[in-house]
DNA sequence: GTGAAAGCGCTAACAC
DNA sequence: GTGTTAGCGCTTTCAC
């Protein structure tokens, strides 16, 4: 790799007229800089990163954990960070937490000594914690909350998407909503929770908390927490599901066709988060979509926008709706207009393009 | 961020020794460590990978450029990768092409600037000339090969895979077999083509150029080779499907629901690569399954071995075998022993946990 | 076993 | 406008 040095010297001039016909081109004499640009071409210099931070003090990097790539929900908030990054010069180092602490402070730790420029990070449990250990690091929480006092947060409106799910329900006439809730120290499962029982109580409905049941956000946890309930007697089993987020839907889903269940005939579901998954699956999937995309960006933008400024005493909390997406797995249930006779899978309609 | 300054003077010992006392521990005596570890501890030092980079040469990072962070199997890539960096103590760089040379081509620019110790990469078309950049960069490529001389690579068996799906519809009893196949100038696309032209040609059938379209890999080009095939006149339209890659297939089955064609009575159709969707889709698909996470974490270890070796001549060529995994997309073409008439899809069976 | 000193490649003060 | 010089934080000779 050839060194600023070798430019400068091809250029006949110092490593400091190098430097700045680089970066500052009009710090410099126009003949100048078109002999260093044209000595920098000819050897395909590119500078050395390491050095140029370790001097400025500054990378040009951002650190971005997720809590778990393979969910396409998290892919995709990773798709709309990296972009942003790119399209503003920034490099994004990206993790993994898997949903554990430990995952996440060890990633935490890595990246400190990489000296990332600010951190983009869908909290987990020990989040909140773990950000005592980074204090002078702007921090953008993405998709959850931690309650770390100096985070600008980018989220969807949780409360308001679960509210409107279980609205929907009941306005097909369910009155016995089961929920499959995600963990309670995740601030989007409290709110999905919140919504859902806000939602039962403005409609008068009692809510019993033996109808909804936890799970750690993965499809194992769907499977069973949905074969629970559904394997309720007939009268007590409920007549609709709404599920805090999309890999336990997935296992939802996959209980009610063990159990033989028609969908929406026998059991209603309205899943949290969209994805194409949803949209193919038979029948195509009633969700609160979220802007993932766009909750990526956001935040990579909003965290690169604060890097200038001082950090504000109250940081900022950006909020991106939701929107119910009617597809085919919710309608009546079966008790109040058709028959509880078994009745084939309908067949899903075409894919609209 | 305290430096190891700091901890020097803590433990009244000179940066030296304090290094030593962090990196080597064994170079120091057990009570002058004692004191450098509770000095670090106490500030909470972390070193600044930056300046250690920067003085051994040598990043302890991993280039990784997939062609898209969306698809579940390049995630799947990303994961095994990673999860392998991690686990040797090197830190991953993600960066996504795109399926575009030119993206490559700048990330790897900015990838060279991070001077980092290997690199992984899925090519695409431009791969083999962009690696060219980088003349003394330990190379793996997964998935994918580019021709390039230097690089290790990582791929299933592509032609094997596709002999096997090929063959599979053959035995079912299909004589009309299309193939939707992808870009020409990736070699997984070559390799599955070919694997599809051997099979007709070990049975004896006749290769059709009419019933093979190309894809660009993406879930439209799918969609739109499969109306094509599809909307042929009755008897020269194929009865079965062999589609080179996940997204596509997503594209074709749409396809079919749209023209209500039943799966696998009117047509039988074998993905490759296994996912979540082909497995939950109903009916259940019947793929090529690639062990993604393997590959992943093959490529990493191969390369991080390879960093100490000298670079030999002939670089490893690692071979991954796919698998046929029967599921309900498949079966024989409808003159055979089914009527024609149209039937109402089949109930998927329950998943198997 | 430990310390002094040099230097990785770069940029920013400071001269001129 | 340009060159000289110092120094970012670390590791590694080379002395002792």
């Amino acid at each position: 790799m050839p060194s600023i040095q070798d430019v400068a010297r091809l250029a006949s001039v110092s490593t400091a007229t190098a430097s700045r016909a680089l970066s500052r081109p009009d710090m410099v004499a126009t003949g100048t800089r078109e002999r260093v640009e044209a000595a920098a071409q000819q050897l395909g210099y590119q500078p050395n990163v390491l050095a140029r931070s370790l001097r400025q003090k500054e990378t040009r990097t951002i650190g971005l954990i997720v809590a778990d790539i393979l969910n396409p929900f998290h892919a995709m908030l990773a798709k709309g960070v990296q972009d942003a990054a790119d399209q503003h010069g920034y490099t994004v180092f990206l993790f993994n937490s898997d949903e554990e602490p430990a995952k996440e402070l060890r990633a935490m730790d890595t990246l400190r000594g990489h000296l990332p420029t600010g951190l983009i990070v869908a909290p987990t449990s020990g989040t909140r914690a773990h950000l005592k250990t980074l204090p002078d690091l702007p921090v953008v929480e993405l998709d959850r909350v931690s309650g770390h006092a100096g985070s600008t947060t980018v989220t969807v409106d949780n409360l308001g998407g679960a509210i409107t799910a279980t609205r929907h329900l009941i306005e097909l006439g369910h009155r016995r909503i089961g929920m499959i809730v995600g963990q309670q120290d995740i601030s989007t499962a409290i709110d999905r929770h919140a919504g859902y029982r806000a939602a039962l109580h403005d409609a008068q409905l009692p809510y019993d908390p033996t109808l909804v049941l936890p799970g750690h956000h993965r499809e194992d946890d769907g499977y069973r927490a949905a074969r629970q309930l559904l394997g309720r007697p007939a009268g007590t089993r409920p007549t609709a599901l709404f599920i805090g987020n999309n890999e336990m839907t997935v296992g939802a889903v996959l209980a009610a066709r063990e159990l033989e269940l028609d969908i929406p005939g026998d059991l209603s579901i309205v899943g949290f988060d969209d994805s194409r998954w949803a949209q193919t699956m038979s029948p195509p999937l009633t969700v609160i979509s979220q802007p993932a995309y766009d909750l990526g960006r956001l935040a990579c933008e909003h965290l690169i926008n604060e890097l200038g400024q001082p950090r504000p005493v109250t940081p900022a909390r950006v909020q991106l709706p939701t929107e119910l997406v009617v597809r085919h797995s919710t309608g009546p249930p079966a008790g109040d207009a058709l028959s509880r006779a078994p009745r084939p899978h309908s067949v899903p309609p075409p894919h609209s393009r």
